[in-house]
DNA sequence: TAGGATTTGTGCGTATGTATT
DNA sequence: TAATACATACGCACAAATCCT
């Protein structure tokens, strides 16, 4: 009986990450206009509430709503998507530094699952979702440290260029079935250092495999 | 006749910076009650674009909204400030590390005027001059840096704790004088690396800086 | 070039929630 | 306890800007 209350700023809250996910699943592609009214009349509100969500979606980078034009997804250029990946990675190392969490056994059964899911992945390669495996494991990483603001500005950043690397993918600029094999090997690394209660080892194993995936996306 | 296109867009962050200071500078102390109606008016515009300001606000954590009550100016408590604070000392040594900007003359001098100020602030200090002087050589600071991402995310974590350090002043928790004096040794310190061009020492200065600061303030 | 269609931005009246008397 | 005052949240109508024919 969790569900459906809802009331108020839940519901905006859920509307703003429903969008967000669609923007990052390339349901909402770059470039792609998103129609107020549409939205509105999708979710059962009226447009003054919808547009309290786009526009904190805006402030995050996401989106850009031009008088008379639209609402439109914005585009990530190389450069702007390399400063992100520069500072994502310092970021990432500094989980096991600032406010780290116990290592519980959820929290290993839960990369432990993370793994599985990408063997299930190199079976059956789909872009959507590997997108999905990659943002749950980005989820259970930041999950490591208790310092918030480092956990929302690595979530604002994630997602701030995350639809490019699935758009790399889904644009065969890279191999699909090379890159599961990849990341296969790269969660059972993950998995062997939280495992033997490494973070430091895991914060940097991460950091260099988003170096890699970096590398690999130019 | 670089002043008053002001129109639309950059009217509104006008007005979000301009409140942003108000609430640094404790014109508007953590739990004053603001009224949308009062600053609308003021500032020639309908609630709803001013709302549009106040929701940015709200993101960033400097507002929060209660239906039926007000737009209450948020307090900070104790650990999260340590939590911003951590975070903030482990990016201030990322500047020199994450594009580098050239520093100037122009960027030197800068500095320079900012150890002035400060010394001038020794021989009559001020609560409201030394926050005024402190958030312009965080400014100064940031600019170092050509990470855009970077820049933003300090940005939004200095504002977010920047009004708990000038209310401690003003509270008396903490001597005045004392702290001008020991500000000016460290803008001489900073000044020197400055002209040094030595961005990691100098950083590294600021951090130390910064976690004195707080070792004072709790 | 002009005009109509469509979109976001704005203003305002009302609904809803909270606190106080 | 009930009523009053006052705040934000919401919905709708219109203004302003852009695009396309």
């Amino acid at each position: 009986m969790s569900e459906e209350p809802a009331t108020g700023r839940d519901r905006l809250a859920q509307i703003h990450d429903l969008i967000r996910e669609r923007i990052m699943m390339l349901e909402y592609p770059p470039g792609e206009r998103l129609s107020e009214a549409a939205l509105a009349a999708e979710f059962g509100v009226s447009r003054t509430p919808l547009r309290r969500v786009l526009a904190s979606l805006e402030d995050e980078g996401l989106l850009r709503s031009v008088h008379g034009v639209g609402t439109i997804v914005t585009d990530v250029d190389l450069e702007e998507l390399a400063q992100v990946y520069r500072l994502r990675m310092e970021l990432i190392v500094l989980i096991p530094r600032l406010d780290p969490l116990p290592v519980t056994t959820e929290v290993i059964s839960g990369f432990r699952e993370l793994h599985q899911r990408a063997l299930a992945l190199r079976h059956a390669p789909a872009a959507r979702d590997f997108a999905a495996l990659d943002r749950d494991m980005f989820l259970a990483l930041n999950a490591l440290s208790g310092n918030q603001p480092l956990r929302d500005t690595s979530e604002r950043l994630y997602f701030r260029t995350a639809r490019i690397w699935l758009q790399a993918i889904t644009a065969s600029d890279i191999d699909l079935e090379n890159e599961a094999e990849i990341y296969c090997r790269e969660t059972a690394e993950i998995l062997a250092a939280v495992e033997a209660l490494n973070l430091d080892a895991l914060s940097h194993l991460r950091r260099a495999h988003i170096a890699m995936s970096f590398s690999r996306m130019r």
